[in-house]
DNA sequence: CATAAAATGTTTACAAGGAAACAATTATCA
DNA sequence: TGATAATTGTTTCCTTGTAAACATTTTATG
């Protein structure tokens, strides 16, 4: 047992002052420690998680709106604009403006597209797993219980 | 109890596919809550979160190596550079090159910097008070635990 | 000691993401 | 119906943050 263990805002030598307990500061540091095995994992593979989520919701709804997805991934619809353009040049995407409403968007992947999420179902949703955390399988469970309840995922947050 | 409160991966009319379970994107969306909170509150005082720890870090310590700052925060140092730069600009923070060592920079705050860390203190530290969360303050505590765990800030993580 | 290597910040050049203004289309309503 | 408002997505411009190359200083090595 080292001294410092005795200070609860002291690491590495540094006093934090209480920031450690700060929810903000926590879910900043964890999502940078995951974030950063990921790309030490699946670098390689070109695509970030968020990314492959905008694929991976597609491909759960084919024809989706593209606002109806920029807001279930809590995307800005600027920003959905460029990944879509991208994905759709890169031949994953197909856009289709419907006659019933010509503002919209609807999306679907192409078979390529389809092809690539299928593949890469076990990287990214299975990169997590090779973490070294320091939670057990009950800790990580309860840590998305209440990450879902909290930020309102969880049915649990309905009353 | 609505129909799609019977199938965990619908919201709002659209599957996720399980991403609601992932870490990554929980953690995402958890800290986009709190974000969002925090400019609704306290988007007029015109630091953020991540601005005003800096401060907050260096009060605590200091003359604290420019370098230990980054990485007690997870800042790199590119970007603390600048940060840096704009409150010492501002009238915040002062740069001391000590002789010992010449490439490094000691960081300490001005008097405008420390009465405005004081000030603004139970703004940054409780703001997260009035974010009605669905948790409750138990499960608030076991969150930020786990978190901290998890992240490696908390001393739990040492065997 | 002199040269090579490492450490510390800074600069530059770029990528990610967002806010605000915009164009096009559809809905509202007087 | 015709004008106004709202919706949907795009464009433009800007901010934030990073990576890589760099300058300076200190440490290590022959």
């Amino acid at each position: 047992m080292s001294l410092d263990m005795l200070d609860p805002q002291v690491r590495d030598g540094i006093n934090l002052g209480g920031l450690e307990q700060s929810l903000g500061f926590l879910l900043r540091v964890s999502q940078l420690k995951v974030f950063d095995h990921f790309f030490e994992k699946l670098g390689h593979i070109g695509l970030k998680p968020g990314e492959y989520s905008v694929l991976w919701v597609i491909s759960h709804n084919p024809g989706i709106r593209q606002g109806q997805l920029a807001q279930s991934l809590a995307i800005k619809n600027a920003h959905m604009t460029k990944l879509i353009r991208s994905f759709e040049v890169y031949g994953f995407i197909e856009r289709r403006i419907p006659e019933e409403d010509r503002r919209s968007v609807e999306l679907s992947l192409t078979e390529q597209g389809e092809a690539f999420v299928a593949r890469h179902k076990p990287d990214f949703f299975g990169y997590i797993q090779s973490l070294d955390s320091p939670l057990d399988e009950g800790e990580t469970r309860e840590l998305i219980r209440l990450l879902a309840k909290f930020s309102g995922i969880s049915r649990e947050s309905v009353q």
